[in-house]
DNA sequence: ACAGGATGGTTCAAATTTGAACCTCACGCT
DNA sequence: AGCGTGAGGTTCAAATTTGAACCATCCTGT
């Protein structure tokens, strides 16, 4: 919460490593997946991953914050982007029956054909960039910590 | 190089737990990083790397090039960074002697001050986001892993 | 010396992202 | 019932990002 009075505890070299290391593959698996989505399938990452959330919700829908949670887009990002996924005619808008105020995204048939086009290639740029690299170890370390950090912010920003 | 003919290998479950930490985590402390930095300093975290890698660069300048290698960006994003550190004081532009197309960004002595005064809560908050939620082994195993990543992509991709 | 192709940076228009302001509606309390 | 707060989404303007096109210069081989 407070801002340190005193001497900040500046990284060690093992702490920059990981930060460096962090931040270099973060991007550069983000830049990796995004060409391949975009040039293969005409999507961006933040499209396919509402497909994919939609795909595996209930009835192919989810409401608008569930769907902002679930990603980490900003309210008015999302709703950018559904509003160009339903002009591509990949999702649908529908209102909700218990509260006026919410609104249902749902993916549609050519939606669902769009999505399962563009899996394998998705899939084969996931293992190229990152999961393929790495041994049965460092992959289960990565999931442990990440998922760690994950939780921990998801809590504690909203 | 070849798209699979055959049956995509579809990521199991520990494949997958490892993907989506590893997207998750890259946002969620992508946005903390990023809402700390401009609301404590101004700046953007792209920004702040420029002025960090030039701080470390011998007489505190590298070539356009080289800056847009060692952050992520495209060489237009970067163009369009350092004009908005330019404008803002923090950075100069300076041609090269023996390459006339060559330019120089160079951090000036307001750029030294803003960085050092950003540096400490920039800090904070990346042990907050990530360093301090990890043991010293997974900090370890993180450094490696995305290491590896990192020099894989940078070879590969360009 | 010079054609041809790669390099270094910038410019441009188009797509995306962000946060703040806004509107409508839901809900708990009196 | 009636008020006040807050949640759910959208809208808006401004900032940023991207890739392609571009210009100027450098370098290689002949």
């Amino acid at each position: 919460m407070d801002r340190p009075l005193d001497q900040p505890r500046w990284l060690d070299e093992r702490e920059m490593a990981a930060w460096r290391g962090f931040v270099a593959a973060s991007n550069l698996v983000a830049r990796h997946v995004e060409r391949q989505l975009k040039e293969d399938a005409g999507l961006s990452h933040t499209q396919y991953e509402i497909l994919v959330q939609l795909s595996a919700a209930p009835d192919g829908a989810l409401r608008m914050t569930d769907l902002a949670d679930r990603l980490v887009t900003s309210k008015s990002g999302l709703t950018y982007q559904v509003t160009q996924l339903e002009k591509a005619g990949l999702v649908a808008r529908r209102s909700c029956a218990s509260d006026v105020r919410g609104v249902f995204a749902e993916i549609t048939d050519e939606g669902w054909r769009t999505l399962r086009a563009a899996a394998p290639g998705h899939v084969a740029a996931v293992r190229e960039a990152l999961i393929d690299i790495l041994t049965p170890e460092q992959l289960a370390a990565v999931a442990d910590s990440l998922g760690t950090v994950s939780d921990h912010l998801r809590g504690s920003d909203g």
